[in-house]
DNA sequence: CATATAAACATAATTGCTTATATAATTACT
DNA sequence: AGTAATTATATAAGCAATTATGTTTATATG
C-alpha cells in the first residue's frame, strides 16, 4: 500500500505547496550532484556565475532583477563569491553607486568546470520534461503566462464576488 | 519590450529555481486572499486545519508525513494554532509519548469560514489550470510521478557516465 | 542652486522553515 | 527482567532567503 499524499486529497488548493515540494527536491538533487562531482559549490551560487558568464558584467540590482532575488539576497552572494576568489568588483565610472561583478580568472576555470555537469542536470532534467504526455516545460510556461496575464489573487476574487 | 527573464535563457536547468518562484507567487498570492477577506490566518496553518478537519485527530509526527514537513515545524504550527484556541491537545491512551491535536470548537468555526474561501481559490486554481494546452495538475502530476521512479539525481549522474 | 525624491547598495532584523540534539516512552533482543 | 535500539516530542541552533532601515550618490523640481 502506497504512502497517502495528502497534497492528492486537498488538489488544486495546494498546488502553490505542491510546486514548493517539487522544486525543493529539485534542488536538492542538484545540490547532491554537485556534492557527488566534487564541486564545492552552492546551486545558488551556480545561477549568478552562469549570469555573469553570459552578461559579462553586472550590477547587483540588475543581477537581483535576473535572477528573481532581492538586492540584499545578491548583495550577500557576491560578498562570498568574492571571498572564494570567483568574481570581481569594479565601479561604474558613470554612476559611483553601482557595484558592478564580473568572474575573475579563477571564476572562468571553475564555471568551465560546472559547465560539464550542467550539461548532464539538463539533459536530464530534459528527459524528465519529456516524459509526461506533454512537455512539462512547455505546459508550466504556458501556465505561467496565464498567471502573469491575471493573477490567482485576481480570479479568486472574481470566484467569490461573481 | 517585454523584461527579459533569465530562466527562460538558462532552459532546463532552472527548472527547480523556476518552480520556486511560482511557488512562491502563489502561496503569496493566497496569503493576500485570506488577508482581503479579513481572515487573520497563515496559510501554511490552513493545510494542518484541514488535515485536522479531514482527520479529526492526528499525532504531531502524522501530520508532518501528511503535510511533507518536518517534527519540529508541525510542533511549532500546533503550538500557535493552540494559543490561538484553534486546536486542543489530548494524549493518546496506548502510547503516551504521543501528543493528539485536534480542532477546537473555535478552530472549527473559524474553518468553516476560511472553507468559503478555500473554494474560491480552488476554482480559481481550477481555472488557471485548465487554460493551458493540457491541463497542469495532470501534466505536474505525470512529471511527480516520474521524478519518484527515477529522480533528477540518478538521472543526472547516468547522463554523465552513460 | 537648493532641496526633495529616488535609486544602489550594505547591514540588521525577521521569517519559515530545516538539521541537530536531548528527553521520555516504547519496543526488541538476550 | 535488563538493556539496547527506536520512536515521539520539544528545544536549540542554523540556513537561505526575506523585509526594514540607513547611507551615499544621482535625478527631478521649485
Amino acid at each position: 500500500m502506497d504512502k497517502k499524499d495528502y497534497f492528492d486529497e486537498m488538489g488544486e488548493v495546494a498546488l502553490g505547496s505542491r510546486l514548493k515540494r517539487l522544486s525543493d527536491r529539485m534542488m536538492s538533487d542538484a545540490l547532491n550532484v554537485y556534492k557527488y562531482m566534487g564541486q564545492d559549490i552552492q546551486p545558488r551560487w551556480y545561477t549568478l556565475m552562469s549570469l555573469l558568464a553570459d552578461k559579462k558584467s553586472v550590477s547587483i540590482v540588475q543581477a537581483a532583477e535576473y535572477l528573481g532575488l532581492t538586492q540584499p539576497c545578491i548583495s550577500q552572494f557576491s560578498r562570498e563569491l568574492f571571498k572564494v576568489g570567483y568574481v570581481e568588483f569594479s565601479s561604474d565610472a558613470e554612476d559611483k553607486r553601482r557595484k558592478i561583478m564580473s568572474l575573475s580568472q579563477l571564476g572562468k576555470k571553475k564555471y568551465q568546470k560546472l559547465k560539464m555537469v550542467r550539461v548532464a542536470v539538463r539533459k536530464a532534467a530534459i528527459e524528465l520534461c519529456e516524459e509526461t504526455e506533454q512537455n512539462f516545460y512547455t505546459v508550466l510556461q504556458q501556465f505561467e503566462k496565464s498567471f502573469t496575464r491575471k493573477s490567482l489573487y485576481q480570479r479568486t476574487l472574481e470566484k467569490f464576488h461573481g
